[in-house]
DNA sequence: CCTTGACCTCAAGTGAACTTGAGATCCTAG
DNA sequence: CTAGGATCTCAAGTTCACTTGAGGTCAAGG
C-alpha cells in the first residue's frame, strides 16, 4: 500500500546500487521528495523510469541522451502507459538500426575480416557508408549510427 | 612496395589517431618494431588487427578480451586468412547472442516499457532468464550475456 | 535506552579507453 | 643547411558511469 518507495526499496526491486540511483537522481534523470527525516521516498513510476534508462543504455545511450528523452515526459502528473509508449516507440528505429549493424557485422564477419582488403576505408562492415573513416575509432557504427 | 608502415600511415589508413595505435602497442595488442631513428615501424598485418579489434569493440568486448583473442593467433609467423577465420568465427555466436538481445528488446519495447510490470525483476527483457537482477546495473545483458 | 542497520552528504576514487601536453629528436623538402 | 612536420617518451588529464569512504543521522527491535 506504500505510496512511495525508500531508496533501499527501488535498488532491490530495481537491480541497481543505492548509490547508483542517487547518481541518477543528483543526474535529474529520476526524483525523490524526502521525508521528514531527510531520507528519499521515491515515487513508484521511478522503477519504470529505472526500466527505461537500462533499456536506453543497452540500446547504447549515454544517459544525457537519456535524460533528454526523459525530459519529454510529462512532470506535471505521472506519466501513463501512452506516455511511455510514445517515448519507447522513438526508440524503435535506433534498435533496428543497430540490430542491421550487427547484422552486417554478422554477415561479413569471416568473409571481411578474413579478406584481402587491407585497407579499412573500403571495407563495407566497418565503413558502412563507404566514407566516415576520419570521424575517428571506437564502436561508433552501432552506438551512434549517424 | 613498403612492407612497414609508420604510425602516421597506419592511423591514416585505419582511422585511429596514431596516439591510439602507441596505446594499443602498450597495452600489448600490437607490435611493431623499430627503426633506427627509434620510430615505429608497423608490419602490414597490423591493420587487420585493427580491424578485428574495432568489430571486436563494436561486438562489446574490452580491450583485455581482445588481447586474448589475438594472443591465440601465431606469433611464429603472419597470420593468414585461415587463422584469421578461426578468430572471426568464434564471434558468430557473441554477434547472434547480440542480436537476439536487440531483438527481443524490439519485440517487446512498447509492450515491456508500457506494460504494467513495475518490478524489474519479473520483467523479461530486462532479465531474460527470470534471474539475474542481483548483478548490478549496466548494459549487462547485451554486453556480457553469461 | 541502546544498538544496529538503513540512510544522509560530500569528496574522492575507479576502470576503461584513450587524449593531451611538454620537451626532445628525426627526417624531408627547399 | 635549415625550417617544419612527424615522431619519440612519459606523465597527467578526460569522460562516463558509477562506487567507496568518512563522518554523521534516523528508526525499529529487544
Amino acid at each position: 500500500m506504500a505510496e512511495e518507495l525508500t531508496i533501499g526499496a527501488v535498488a532491490e526491486r530495481a537491480g541497481v546500487a543505492p548509490s547508483a540511483l542517487r547518481f541518477y537522481e543528483a543526474e535529474g534523470l529520476i526524483t525523490s521528495v524526502r521525508a521528514d527525516s531527510g531520507h528519499r521516498r521515491f515515487p513508484r513510476d521511478v522503477l519504470r523510469r529505472i526500466a527505461f534508462i537500462r533499456v536506453a543504455q543497452q540500446v547504447g545511450l549515454s544517459l544525457g541522451d537519456i535524460r533528454s528523452a526523459l525530459a519529454t515526459l510529462p512532470d506535471a502528473r505521472t506519466p501513463d502507459k501512452h506516455d511511455w509508449e510514445k517515448l519507447s516507440e522513438g526508440w524503435r528505429p535506433r534498435v533496428e538500426e543497430q540490430i542491421a549493424q550487427l547484422e552486417r557485422m554478422r554477415d561479413r564477419l569471416t568473409g571481411c575480416i578474413g579478406c584481402g582488403c587491407l585497407s579499412l576505408q573500403v571495407c563495407k562492415m566497418l565503413n558502412p557508408g563507404d566514407e566516415a573513416a576520419a570521424q575517428g575509432p571506437g564502436p561508433r557504427y552501432v552506438i551512434d549510427p549517424d
